[in-house]
DNA sequence: ACAAATATTGCATTCGAAGTCAAAAATAAC
DNA sequence: GTTATTTTTGACTTCGAATGCAATATTTGT
């Protein structure tokens, strides 16, 4: 196993690929263990002497602190797990990048879980557990005995983009009903009174927030309106759409998706399959605001998420509730901007 | 801080917040932490009846094992590094929830870092040797001196998606050269003479790779080309169509974009601005098989990487080089497919 | 039933940094 | 220069699980 040529010498004063510890640069530079672990830790008394010496001896060995060992003693590990579902909609790549540059300014770190089913769930907790995380971000849904555990476990926990009605449960997102409210303002100032709502999964909370904030807006203007059952999907949006145009209804004058990749599959379905102009024959409107989104072939008229002010919003609640276990939980919903692009 | 009433009993038998620990388990299962510690460990000699008072405490108490801990003592924190670049073209969202996948079937876990300026590099670098991984993969750029420092502190390190020249660097990838030669060469085939590149940025070897072998097959087949410089992203590639369509040279009849997100750029650029047909008029293939590529606006003719098997290949060379690290640098390179779509 | 072989068990130590506390050093005050 | 005060310092213990080793307990063979 061990390379006995290097450990021949008797006395190993820097086993090859032994990482330094504190004891190894105590004892170059001279000082204690304690020394060290104190130039390490902002605020603490040491004199610039020892510090200098300390510092030394450190890049002398590349020695950097094991966050391992101090998270055993400190019972903060700096770790949050980020939870998310095998096929978020939302701009993964930008919401990651962002969460990783907030949490940082905290010298955090995302321990990452990808859940599938809803099964898997289970076992990521229970790794959740052994990770000794500070904190959890949750972008998928959560049993409410899962979220009991947290409770116990004293672990705070804080929703992404999730829709609770029980107000002891902190989350941030954003107003998918006011949201999709304005879609249905805009649509209705532009005269249309006949229209379609393409909807998304039913198990999905914020799917419901925007089919209901649709629904209310459009009852309200006495708009007259058919639904279609979707998921969220592109393929389902095309579906929807073929349902809608083979339907012997009269055809709506404007769609309404429950997120951009619908309005992007409604829209290329329309084009390409009954070749319709868009928004002349028929005017479509997304949500979220996704890059596809400003794309050229499509311009979408689109509720855009403030998705850096969410992520900081969570970011800093989580933090604060790590700080402090007894802030109370709190909500924070931030309001959409209807984009209008060429779509609608 | 504490909330007092829950200390007023003079012996807390179970400290309200306090996580239990294998000692709270052995007392309550009246065997002595050892026993615990080998009833969580596979293959230890413990017998049935220990085994069953031990999880029996264990689901009283809610315990699993503090990973922390065991990491410090074992060295082996199971958790990797994945370093991804901020604005990654890749498909995201499904290359992670594969990593996921086959890193926990190896009970190992994901440290995620995204990195922005190269600057970040060393900060993160810093990081994770912080956290004692047991490897990394990356999906970003190192520096040689990045990746020496990755071979002195032992910590195998596996690239994803990324060419290097030296051979003593592990990494799994797709052939780009192979790739775009094959792209070429259906272009050809269809009868095109007169061609396009639109190159990603120079400083990315993938992009160059895909370039050389664009060219190689472009000369052997003698046809002509232009080449316009890019960087990957829509806008680039809406601009270099501009500059193409506004030059006074003779039309090409093809172009060849360094990955899907250009390719829609230009194709989206060619019909909305100049009222182009795709492939009637110009023909437009991409790289990579984003979701995106699929969708009937575009039906991009383009090479699908084997994501899927990429990532399998990456953790299964990652984790063999984890258990031995003696295992020689390897590159495992992988065909993509041609998928002919309508695009050309 | 008894010795030998095997299987379980608990004790004590280890991993690496942080924090407590009392001793030592540096500084201030007189 | 001496004492009082403040700042630095190091010895020692702690966090929670894993493991080598010796001590028991169990099984096997006869």
């Amino acid at each position: 196993m061990e390379k006995s040529s290097v450990n021949n010498n008797q006395k190993v004063a820097k086993p090859a690929n032994h990482r330094a510890t504190s004891y190894d640069v105590a004892r170059l530079a001279g000082v204690s263990q304690s020394a060290v672990s104190r130039c390490f830790k902002p605020g603490a008394s040491v004199s610039a002497k020892t510090r200098a010496k300390v510092m030394k001896a450190s890049d002398e060995l590349g020695y950097q602190p094991n966050a391992i060992a101090r998270g055993l003693i400190t019972r903060r590990s700096n770790i949050v797990a980020v939870i998310t579902t095998e096929f978020t909609n939302l701009n993964y790549p930008e919401m990651m990048s962002h969460l990783n540059a907030q949490l940082s300014e905290h010298g955090v770190h995302i321990l990452l879980f990808t859940v599938g089913a809803a099964s898997d769930m289970r076992v990521v907790l229970d790794q959740i557990w052994q990770y000794q995380v500070d904190g959890i971000i949750a972008a998928s849904q959560f049993s409410d005995s899962q979220i009991e555990q947290c409770r116990k476990r004293g672990i705070p926990l804080v929703f992404y983009n999730r829709v609770f009605s029980d107000s002891s449960i902190s989350s941030v997102g954003c107003d998918h009903f006011e949201g999709a409210k304005l879609l249905v303002e805009h649509l209705i100032k532009r005269g249309h009174t006949r229209l379609a709502v393409f909807s998304g999964p039913n198990d999905s909370a914020v799917a419901q927030e925007r089919l209901q904030g649709a629904i209310s807006q459009l009852k309200q203007a006495g708009a007259h309106y058919d639904v279609y059952q979707g998921d969220y999907t592109y393929d389902s949006a095309a579906a929807s759409t073929i349902e809608m145009m083979s339907s012997d209804r009269e055809l709506p004058q404007a769609v309404i998706c429950a997120n951009d990749i619908m309005a992007i599959g409604c829209i290329d379905t329309l084009r390409a399959k009954y070749g319709l102009r868009i928004p002349e024959d028929l005017s479509v409107v997304g949500f979220d605001g996704i890059a596809a989104s400003k794309w050229q072939a499509y311009d979408l008229t689109t509720i855009v998420q403030p998705l850096e002010r969410m992520v900081e919003a969570t970011v800093s609640m989580l933090m604060e509730r790590i700080e402090d276990s007894s802030v109370p939980a709190e909500k924070r919903q931030f309001g959409g901007k209807l984009k209008v692009g060429l779509s609608a």
